[in-house]
DNA sequence: GCCAGTTCGTAAATCGTTTTACCACGGGCG
DNA sequence: CGCCCGTGGTAAAACGATTTACGAACTGGC
């Protein structure tokens, strides 16, 4: 109480490594070995760290330990939107990909915004993370002007597929376009409108260029039908509504992305088309919640769990062998026939 | 190449304070003084060093810095599932927050497993956040035997409202019982089955007893329809499935948490009744996409901005006064009238 | 011209841990 | 008995930033 405060707040802090070995009788040297050391220690000197340790309650300060040891074992992860359920799924597989290899991860988002993106990775730099996941705001990520020079190991995932400067793991978002349209092409349809939410990435391009091809690869070359929605699930009813009004009437919707699936649901009900027998829908990342849709929707799905796995071995690759040459996987993707899409009729 | 490697990498890791100091010829205390320093440096100098640090690609190693100075401004937030959208909501919100306090936040889940639960939190203990919000598994938080005797300052969000050793800040889920039922019986019902996941934490129970408060109020305590469902969408539909088969079926369902809603849907669908003219739903938790639903689904809703902007606010005069008293906060929720309760029909 | 006061720069201590260098002790062996 | 080596302990030097203590240079007032 009288005392003179020479530490700063000089209140119950944590114990240190000092105090350990204080108590324990030995040297804070000692007490290192005991707890995460490579050399030996006697038993009894062992036994009474131990018992100093649980006594004091004393947690290792992580700060202080990988600023000596020059490593974090922290992987910083990085997504535009972590209320989007396909970032937080990813996320969660992060997650327990790390617990399994004794590293954590840190999560940013970055709103899809280059230069949030580019300060949250300068903090994430500042915390001198080992490496970085990243699902990139933009295709030409790291282009910008005030970018830092030097990353850390790092892999894009999902977005900036094929990047120059990086190791990229996507779904083969090609095959998800040529499979949800060659899908409906067996089922007889000839008039199919291809729904996306926006041109900006090459993950979307990649779609409409998978659907395209499909219909070339069956001499429908001359009847697409390429609707481009805009980001939020209402211009993509609206754009499909407007596609709708007009003479003649497409038989089958490729939704190519999350959004424009639930704004071709919402503009079916409101145009008060009965799916699937008016219409046929195929419909993209279908995600658990969405089976209370009736009918049951048949789906081009991501494999989230593939491509958390491959990015997050890909990333300890690269941290293992930083002069390695760049990879670029193209995760498969699923397609579940389910009731949405449907023989046409005629 | 030929030379002798002493430090660990001897790589180009990143640039310190030391070296920017070399190059603008000034000591690393200077240096400091000009980044985040509270005295004063001649204008010539802080301009050598703006060069400096600018040309090195300076960044501050944020572990060092925390270290000296006894605080990291990073706030650790604990999650039973970041997959679920709710807690996904909330983590953004608290991201925007802690951005605008300039402060950063450490995610972890933890599955809603006490001792995973435990574990994330040493681990963020080991990271010396400033300070939790923390979602737990158990409204027993920090009940079980290995957990950590002190915590830094901790606010528990939506789950254990009311804990005796911490501040609490969750929906005043009483009245969403409350406010959700009476809906239901102003429009007339009077047989109304209460759809639960669960009754094993104090903010699902909380619900039900508004349930039953709504009931007695209005001279209806006799017609009590509890159904509890279990914690999957799945165990939902069976158990009101199950109800449903009786002879005398309820004329509305109250469903008190979203996997419930998901259920009751599905088994309105199953057992092929018309929503809402042959029954009546008040759904919970109602979030954007779920407006793909026809009809548009009345709902009692949390509040998840105010949530998360409250607890923060909590947790930051919890950190500037250790030793207050504990506070208890209760979030208003919201009744969103809209298509899928009606009146009786009789 | 001298003294007090201000400004600004540097050296060194510090945060808590890991790791290196060094030393004491004892056992085995020639 | 003397030497070598393995074991296990300690002191001290890192890691990179912040902050304290001190001192040099300059200013201004008398």
């Amino acid at each position: 109480m009288g005392g003179k405060r020479r530490k700063p707040p000089a209140g119950r802090s944590s114990p240190t490594i000092r105090d350990v070995a204080r108590r324990a009788g030995v040297s804070p040297g000692t007490v290192s070995n005991v707890l995460i050391g490579v050399r030996g220690v006697r038993p009894d000197s062992r036994l009474s760290v131990m018992k100093a340790a649980e006594a004091l309650g004393y947690k290792s300060n992580h700060m202080a330990s990988s600023l000596r040891r020059g490593h974090t074992r922290t992987i910083g992860v990085v997504v535009p939107d972590l209320s989007n359920e396909f970032f937080s799924g990813l996320v969660t597989h992060w997650e327990a990909q790390a617990a399994k290899a004794g590293y954590e991860i840190l999560v940013v988002s970055s709103g899809d915004d280059p230069d949030i993106e580019s300060h949250r990775i300068q903090s994430l730099i500042a915390r001198r993370v080992d490496g970085l996941l990243i699902a990139a705001a933009r295709d030409d990520f790291g282009a910008a002007p005030g970018f830092p020079v030097t990353l850390p190991p790092a892999v894009l995932v999902d977005r900036a597929s094929g990047h120059k400067r990086f190791d990229t793991v996507s779904s083969d978002n090609v095959a998800a376009g040529y499979e949800g349209t060659s899908h409906l092409i067996k089922l007889g349809h000839r008039d199919i409108a291809c729904l996306t939410s926006a041109d900006s990435h090459v993950h979307l391009r990649d779609r409409v260029r998978g659907y395209r091809k499909a219909l070339k690869d069956n001499g429908l070359s001359g009847r697409e039908r390429l609707v481009v929605g805009g980001r939020s699930v209402d211009a993509c009813q609206i754009a499909i509504e407007r596609q709708f009004r007009r003479p003649a009437r497409p038989t089958a919707i490729f939704a190519t992305t999350f959004f424009s699936t639930l704004g071709a649901i919402k503009a079916i009900h409101a145009l008060d088309i009965a799916l699937p027998k008016d219409i046929s829908l195929v419909a993209f990342e279908h995600s658990d919640w969405m089976t209370v849709f009736q009918p049951y929707l048949t789906a081009v799905a991501q494999r989230r769990d593939e491509l958390a796995a491959n990015s997050w071995s890909v990333l300890m690759d690269r941290i293992a062998s930083p002069h390695a040459t760049f990879r670029h996987l193209k995760i498969p993707i699923t397609l579940s026939i389910r009731e949405s899409a449907r023989p046409v009729s005629n």
